[in-house]
DNA sequence: GGTAGACCTGGACGC
DNA sequence: GCGTCCAGGTCTACC
């Protein structure tokens, strides 16, 4: 019998809702599970990975089980790994600010957005998921995880700096990214990407960008993409599907270049909060189509 | 600063 | 079954 946790959430915090609220709970080693309604994954801890089912004990209440006994060392590392991918730390207060601001999603309660237990770890699964379709961005994802992580558990930055091209090329199917996630992966190693400065609310928006488009594989859109996955949603991811979202949801008419510029213009009143105004929204298309995230098959 | 073309893969399509 | 075309952002060279 493994380790249980208990976690405090916010009081306002849904398990079900909050994390099928973005692609990457799709993403191995992530897998939400529908007949259970809790979430699985494989953590990298301190002494080797452990599997993780994370359940909603009553509302602002999750229980974790574990697949083994964890330390202590690894208990503190596990907590903090949760409240990144499931964005305890966004407060109801931050919720209330965002929802002052488009109160479309006050009643539903939306706002916190699924991401990774690392910031590593979201930078390769945006990287992953510029220039191809999702089937291809969860292949690479699975494979990478299956190739190179630890018993199914994503790689760390060291084992992926320490790869070579030629297996993420033809074992992982990562294509042209390949020396570019090497590369990406030995800049984390090396300590080039401060993480506590990419978080920290006193850098600017606009430095943070700067920076992340020094990073390898990463350029316009995938920095606003990590950007909103630090917790900074000023900016609109640009891709092709926020372009189509223009068109056929807006209604805005004209060449790509003249429609991104009428939705700069439809999301400016969100202010800080654009991603978030524009990401519910487009979700909110998907589940209007295919039903409720969570019980997507 | 703007633009064209290469990069790689999977899927759709025509033959 | 095979070849061709297209979609999907980033990067580099060039103007």
């Amino acid at each position: 019998m493994g380790t249980r946790l208990s976690i405090v959430a916010p009081a306002d915090y849904r398990l079900a809702r909050d994390v099928c609220s973005y692609g990457y709970f799709r993403l191995a080693p992530d897998r939400w599970d529908v007949p259970t309604q809790t979430l699985h994954t494989i953590f990298d801890l301190a002494d080797g990975p452990a599997r993780a089912h994370i359940a909603e004990a009553k509302p602002g209440r999750l229980n974790v089980a574990f697949d083994r006994v964890i330390s202590r060392l690894e208990q503190r590392e596990a907590r903090a790994k949760i409240a990144r991918m499931l964005r305890l730390n966004e407060t109801e207060a931050d919720l209330a600010a965002f929802h002052a601001i488009d109160p479309r999603w006050k009643d539903s309660g939306r706002g916190r957005i699924f991401r990774s237990p690392t910031l590593f770890q979201d930078v390769v699964r945006t990287v992953t998921s510029c220039n191809v379709t999702w089937p291809s961005t969860v292949y690479m994802n699975r494979r990478l995880c299956e190739v190179l992580g630890r018993s199914g558990a994503f790689p760390r930055e060291g084992r992926l700096a320490r790869a070579r091209a030629g297996t993420l090329r033809g074992r992982c199917r990562v294509g042209y990214r390949d020396q570019r996630l090497i590369d990406l992966a030995k800049m984390f190693v090396a300590g080039v990407v401060n993480e506590h400065w990419l978080e920290d609310p006193g850098t600017p928006d606009e430095a943070v960008y700067k920076f992340l488009l020094t990073l390898p594989g990463v350029g316009p859109y995938a920095a606003s993409n990590i950007m909103q996955l630090l917790g900074r949603y000023s900016r609109l991811a640009i891709d092709s599907e926020l372009v189509r979202h223009g068109k056929s949801a807006l209604g805005f008419v004209g060449d790509d270049r003249q429609v991104i510029r009428q939705l700069h213009a439809h999301y400016e009143p969100f202010g800080p909060h654009k991603f978030r105004s524009y990401w519910l929204e487009m979700w909110a298309g998907y589940e209007a189509r295919l039903g409720p995230a969570w019980q997507w098959d």
